[in-house]
DNA sequence: CCCTTAATTGTTAGCGCTAACAACATTGCT
DNA sequence: AGCAATGTTGTTAGCGCTAACAATTAAGGG
């Protein structure tokens, strides 16, 4: 009665022969299609001959579930869609590679949407995208202080974790203590004796920026020294640049704090060419260890953030939410420090 | 007769109401769910009047296509695989941009499988975990010379998209000019004025390596000049580092072109820590120009790869295999040469 | 040795969709 | 008007799998 005709037009690599199904594992086996569904599903009621048997057949026809079939029935695809924005930067990127080991390790499949500018319509065409696949969960990797809001609006119904996020809202997330880290930095240059520190912070509107520029203006106020010496960039190493050509002129500062590596590159680099000293003149310290910094000129002082471990929580927090519906928490990672030659006590 | 009860114990996420389905939307509308499936599969013949009840309906129940009943009946996921190594890099992960897009675009979805050390073993485990999720076609984004015989090993049935090979295999390709990047540079570097021009080359068995490195001996020897000078590194700033302190005690080349930037930047940092002035005593060139070569120390001429547009050509090149049928071929990327102060004619 | 209970296996239905075909309505032509 | 050709819609079956339930067998207790 099974009627097997190849409906597709597409040949070219469509061999002939079909993938084995549960019903050829089956007969192969002498069983019943259900009893193989329960060998590949761990059931315990299968007597150990007829499971040996299974498995054996399996093995010769080379059987392979069909994800679609199973994803049709149980309503779960086991696809985690990570929603990134800056996938082209060390921090993200390492990330996305510990959610996918993590994922991969627990049997997902790990689908991404990037997302080219951060906008409530960009994250929500994601979101789309996502659900339309039937997604099992989300992990946001965009670390804006928009995304919160931007997702929380979509009534999404899947759970979602959100990185650099602190878990109050609705959705779990996972984080590395921004804050912390920058303590770790500014407390670093207050010990080696220097007492005017400023900040080239991150965009304040990106978590991380803000938070970085908190844990600075924290430290600095604990240690009753001022807090006015802030500039705003954008990340980028042309932005440090900028900053630096004009910090070069001003002398306000014996020491700074800049929001990331990149940004640090490009003050390093003005400084240079002003005949500003690093870290005779002036020390500075990056945040994120990327694996150049320690091969800049001079090699850069910074905070180092396990990226990949991030990651990897994020999953593990998402497995915990999938598997057992737990609610809501947040898994936050411990930066350090990295002390390399551009930081000194002053002259 | 239907029985719609909701069989995951999982409850906290999915909410009580189903999703619409076909039936829904025929029902709402007053067709068959078949005349439905027509107006979301953009068949011609549906009458003006009942495509636009169908599309009202399918506006106010808000319904979308549940992706894994499609894929089962049509045996085609629209889900692209990219199975990736080195993605925390800025090559890769900018390519994997340019392959989102355009799937995206496409109405195609995209799983990432990444590998950590490159062998036919890990490819091998990658692969199958996209055919176990049943991907439509594969992109790999390993530039190992390994990479085409693993996966020709494997004899998969779906498309797959090479990326840095020029499609002599089985398999379609897509990649920049390699060859022609190298030459670029070197010939810059000779129009310069210089006759010793050494080289500092990825792996050899990476493709991007091999090519380089066959590109600036192809221009030396076209120009009658020597090409001896040459160290095999590994992509990393530390590697650059460690050659470049040889180097410098070495005095053999006026002009160095160096693999990539990152190594290009451990370059820079030893010559400035041995005196060795750039580009007075030796000028350097890079490869990549990835967004901080132009903030180094001093600023990196170095050789323009379009990493995105790169990605873009894999997935269109994927499209036509998938759609089209078509067969092997390969689309090649120019790159060009960005001249800044790290090169300067010989003294 | 029969009856209850538990362990193991089989049978049936249906997840939501598309392909194939059947049925019906419309148009144009002689 | 009548008939073919075309356009439009409906009906049926089945993709490969799992859940629910039915059936069978094995084990234990009086």
């Amino acid at each position: 009665m099974r009627c097997r005709l190849a409906h597709n037009s597409f040949m070219a690599y469509s061999s002939e022969r079909r993938l084995p199904r549960l019903e050829d594992v089956a007969e192969r086996a002498g069983v019943s299609h259900q009893t193989v569904s329960r060998v590949i599903n761990n059931h315990p009621n299968v007597s150990k001959a007829t499971r040996g048997r299974v498995e054996a057949a399996i093995a010769e026809l080379g059987y392979r579930r069909n994800t679609a079939a199973r994803s049709l029935v149980t309503r779960r695809s086991h696809t985690i869609g990570v929603l990134a924005s800056e996938l082209s930067q060390y921090g993200p990127a390492n990330t996305l590679l510990g959610v996918e080991q993590a994922a991969r390790d627990a049997g997902y499949f790990v689908s991404i949407a990037a997302i080219r500018e951060v906008s409530a319509e960009s994250i929500a065409d994601a979101a789309r995208h996502f659900m339309d696949q039937g997604v099992d969960g989300i992990v946001a990797l965009v670390p804006h202080t928009g995304t919160l809001q931007a997702l929380d609006n979509l009534n999404l119904d899947v759970p979602v974790v959100v990185v650099g996020s602190s878990g109050e809202g609705r959705f779990s997330g996972a984080m590395v203590d921004q804050k912390l880290g920058a303590r770790l930095a500014v407390e670093h240059l207050i010990e080696q004796g220097h007492k005017r520190i400023g900040h080239i912070s991150g965009p304040q509107d990106w978590i991380d920026g803000a938070e970085r520029a908190e844990g600075w203006r924290e430290a600095l106020v604990q240690a009753g020294l001022a807090d006015d010496l802030i500039v705003e960039g954008d990340w980028s190493a042309g932005s440090g640049y900028g900053i630096g050509q004009q910090l070069a002129v001003a002398h306000a500062a014996t020491a700074v704090f800049v929001g990331n590596d990149q940004m640090a590159l490009g003050l390093l680099r003005a400084f240079g060419e002003a005949g500003v000293r690093v870290p005779q003149d002036v020390s500075v310290v990056g945040f994120d260890d990327q694996p150049e910094a320690g091969y800049f000129t001079p090699p850069l002082t910074t905070v180092r953030q396990d990226f990949e471990e991030l990651g990897r929580r994020c999953m593990d927090m998402m497995l915990a939410l999938l598997e057992d519906g737990a609610g809501a928490g947040a898994t936050v990672v411990e930066p350090r420090i990295v002390v390399r030659a551009s930081t000194a006590p002053p002259a």
